[in-house]
DNA sequence: CTGAAAGCGCTTACAG
DNA sequence: CTGAAAGCGCTTACAG
């Protein structure tokens, strides 16, 4: 073995001339420290290649280095993802980051979290929506005083950072496009009526609608409830009838496929006789066919972000990143197979 | 804030009459402590509710108390439910997961694993499959000495323990299944022709015909590479002709989902007039429709398995769990709507 | 089988 | 702005 001995704050120290003590105060920032000795601190740390032992800061420090990140299993997709990038993040920075899902009942989770606090004694949380909505888990954060941030929550108040994206606007984008591609009677499927977001995305349609003079039909907005299955019937009720629309803004992706599965089934063709558009970008957007035309939420930035508000907000005392900031990211609207130029304009241009 | 202070070594040894030593000893295992002793520190221990304090025993013992898992990202539901239950296994026991995938080259990755023995320091590995099959890798956790455990490796030699299922008995247990709904006319799209796991499916599938003297027809093998776009013109192939197969085993449930849907554009419904059986459960097995027929790895089971293997192993100086013991795990038959009795069985019989 | 001492590598007060 | 001392809560030798 050529194992090589990993160096400590002690040979850097010795190698920059400075104590221990000095070290540390430039490795961890906040504290004054002469240009000088800072600089000699750096090269040293450069030289001997260094990085803190873990749990020696730990230990003495009284603080655990590590967020816990909380999300509710259902989004397979959306969950990992994050999960993938904050754990990438949370190195990056020397934390750790410690996962924890509903997997029992809403107490058993709550146990579990307090546990997190009291025993693992994280210093900060990222919740994922719709955790992120919870009361209970909101108050035992606060009650603690345990920093946490929130990922598009309902509710926009100024609790914690949050981090979102702008629902309405990706409503209203996505139906924009549909009208842009010539669709105009076009129909909604709504997502669960338990998120703000589902209401959001409904309005940005609507509001994209009437600013393009297109008539609302209340026949041509149904319900569904963000699962494949919940799908089903709403596209049933929008497509069996005589008139239906020539294109569905579903409120996520699982709805989408629900349509076009059951346009299929019905003998109406996707695209050429329907477009469909969905929101989220999950996996199955891609292993579907047609591919999924749908709206992607920046999932990566928005995990880096999270770590990054924790992390520093820990490590530095100043105010520059206030508690309740609202961080509204963008998203991108992904143009895919599944929705193009509606049948009768194609005919009508020739 | 009513914090509870968290109780230290020192407390239970109090409670308990004995020194620190003893009770390190005996939440350690491994060196005899006498009986009456033993339960007095229990006991002490479940009356303050201890659990040592990681940073500092970490700190002590100059074990890390973490374990790396390292995966390929190419399929995002196999690994990240892999993960999930990894990281929950890990925690009951103590210890950090540190999990990295490939982002760029391999090269890259490969530091990136030199970097979790030098500076994470971490006591062993688990190695998702196809890493699990990467020389590179294997011969520098050999040369690190660090334990790893290899989840469906190609390669069943004894280096390290390894977890799989019996790739040729879950070809032959989907093939069977079809043959036992009536099928005669089976094909097969094979997996990538780089993992071992494809031709054991191919050979189960193989041999299930014959002990149930069907023809197999090379025709009807056709080639895959585990993709969903590798499974459309596979099984444009399969369906185009005149004389077409009444059921497909595909080697994996995205090309499964590729051979549905180009029998529905060719106008052959299923399962009506073909039926379809993929393998992995993936998510998407359920976001289709029909609902499809696969074969379920023990996901969850194997996850605790490595965790444990890891775990134990460093705690006990027992060689119980020799290095390279295979774990051959029992794989589950999971029956959904993609797969069904012939057409033609079924005007027969009537 | 059991314990007293020393030390793991940092950071937190406390001085200056 | 900087440093010497003490201590975080465990475990590793070392004795007995």
């Amino acid at each position: 073995m050529e194992k090589v001995k990993r160096a400590r704050i002690q040979d850097v120290a010795e190698l920059a001339g400075v104590s221990n003590m000095t070290v540390s105060r430039v490795l961890n920032g906040g504290v004054k420290v002469s240009e000088v000795k800072r600089k000699a601190v750096m090269n040293a740390v450069e030289r001997l290649n260094y990085s803190p032992d873990a749990a020696a800061r730990r230990l003495a420090s009284k603080k655990s280095y590590m967020i816990g990140l909380l999300y509710q299993d259902l989004d397979i997709s959306y969950v990992s993802k994050f999960l993938l990038r904050a754990l990438k993040s949370c190195r990056n920075v020397d934390h750790h980051l410690v996962p924890d899902g509903i997997d029992g009942d809403i107490d058993e989770f709550y146990r579990a979290v307090k546990k997190l606090i009291d025993v693992t004694q994280i210093d900060g949380v990222i919740l994922l929506a719709p955790i992120s909505n919870n009361p209970q888990i909101l108050e035992l954060l606060q009650n603690a005083q345990i920093p946490f941030v929130r990922i598009s929550p309902d509710d926009h108040s100024n609790i914690s950072p949050l981090i979102a994206i702008d629902e309405f606007k990706a409503g209203y984008a996505m139906t924009e496009y549909l009208i842009s591609l010539g669709h105009t009677k076009i129909a909604h499927i709504k997502g669960h009526p338990n998120q703000a977001a589902s209401r959001l995305r409904e309005e940005g349609f609507e509001a994209a609608m009437q600013a393009n003079n297109l008539k609302i039909r209340p026949e041509y907005i149904v319900q569904g409830y963000y699962t494949y299955d919940s799908g089903i019937p709403a596209s049933h009720a929008l497509l069996a009838g005589d008139d239906r629309p020539t294109a569905i803004f579903a409120a996520n992706d699982e709805m989408a496929a629900a349509a076009i599965s059951v346009a299929n089934k019905l003998g109406i063709k996707t695209p050429q006789q329907l477009s469909v558009g969905g929101l989220d970008d999950a996996q199955l957007a891609v292993t579907m066919s047609p591919h999924l035309t749908t709206i992607r939420q920046p999932i990566m930035e928005m995990a880096e972000l999270a770590v990054d508000l924790l992390t520093s907000n820990m490590m530095q005392t100043n105010k520059l990143l206030a508690r309740g900031h609202r961080h509204i990211l963008d998203f991108e609207l992904v143009k895919r197979q599944s929705a193009t130029y509606p049948e009768i304009n194609i005919s009508t241009n020739k």
